[in-house]
DNA sequence: CAACATTCAATGTATGTACATATATTTGCA
DNA sequence: TGCAAATATATGTACATACATTGAATGTTG
């Protein structure tokens, strides 16, 4: 469905350019939904779930709160507290590091890898996945586009 | 900046549309800080804005909380709470629908057209938006797909 | 018209985000 | 060495979101 008939706009957009920063808010949180509602029977959020990716993409080096600040799409959003919430379900460990003690090495238990090959057919396979819908070049004009627009 | 170097990943996506997925969300965020810095003088949050701008489109029909959360970007986010913070900035206001009760009628204040005509410059504009690094052709393409995408 | 279902808005709870600030530790330099 | 600046993390506050539930008003149907 187009971005006019999905968000009931009755008037035309102002530009193209308007019309693209509210088609891709509108798309993203979309997306936030459908990956969340996922992740839900697993008991983590979205962006929980992304920080365990995250994890298992470094083992076995650990990661610190600055590094996942670094590799999380939202880049200001609270590393601290979401480590927090995992650590309390068991998904990752917090030690404190030896080399210097502000720092705090962040690794995925085994508990954390295990949710991740369970979701793996949901999350990362194409089967099941919205996406789908584009075809390699499109997504790749996608990719293309989105860089581009960041300027 | 590719997405792969603004999240400093060091392995590649899996898939194209893997990256599509991740760097949709990104830009997104990076959007939202961005417009969400630009509003900040002026007092009011991008999901108040957005509404703002929805009402303003209305006019002179009043929209319904019904109405509201049907054109928001962000389906299900909660259009009471937000219409109660713009009350009390005095920018819209709120009247009993006199013929279905459970209604509420909302519109916007002389003071909430103001706000957006001193906000246009920057919200509206192509001049200082950062999207002007995508041609016409581009911005279409990619509400082309990013309509496709949502399937 | 009475009983039940539906609709509209508001709210409770848990989660996440944005910004500023606090606290501890380490670094750098006079 | 000693002390200020920088760094790493945590936290306080205000705001927004997601989902479920509540409560009032209206519709529907026998």
């Amino acid at each position: 469905m187009s971005i006019e008939e999905e968000i009931k706009q009755s008037r035309p957009f102002k530009s193209e350019f308007q019309k693209a920063v509210v088609n891709l808010t509108y798309t993203a949180s979309w997306w936030n939904q459908v990956a969340g509602r996922m992740l839900r029977p697993f008991g983590i959020s979205q962006e929980q779930y992304n920080i365990l990716r995250i994890l298992r993409g470094m083992q076995p080096k650990p990661a610190t709160i600055k590094t996942l600040t670094e590799r999380m799409l939202d880049k200001n959003s609270n590393a601290s507290r979401l480590v927090e919430k995992l650590k309390q379900k068991n998904l990752v460990e917090r030690l404190e590091c030896p080399m210097d003690r502000r720092r705090v090495d962040i690794t995925i238990t085994e508990s954390g890898l295990r949710l991740l090959d369970e979701t793996a057919p949901m999350m990362e396979g194409n089967e099941g996945m919205p996406f789908t819908t584009l075809s390699l070049e499109e997504a790749q004009t996608l990719n293309f586009l989105l860089d581009k627009m960041r300027g």
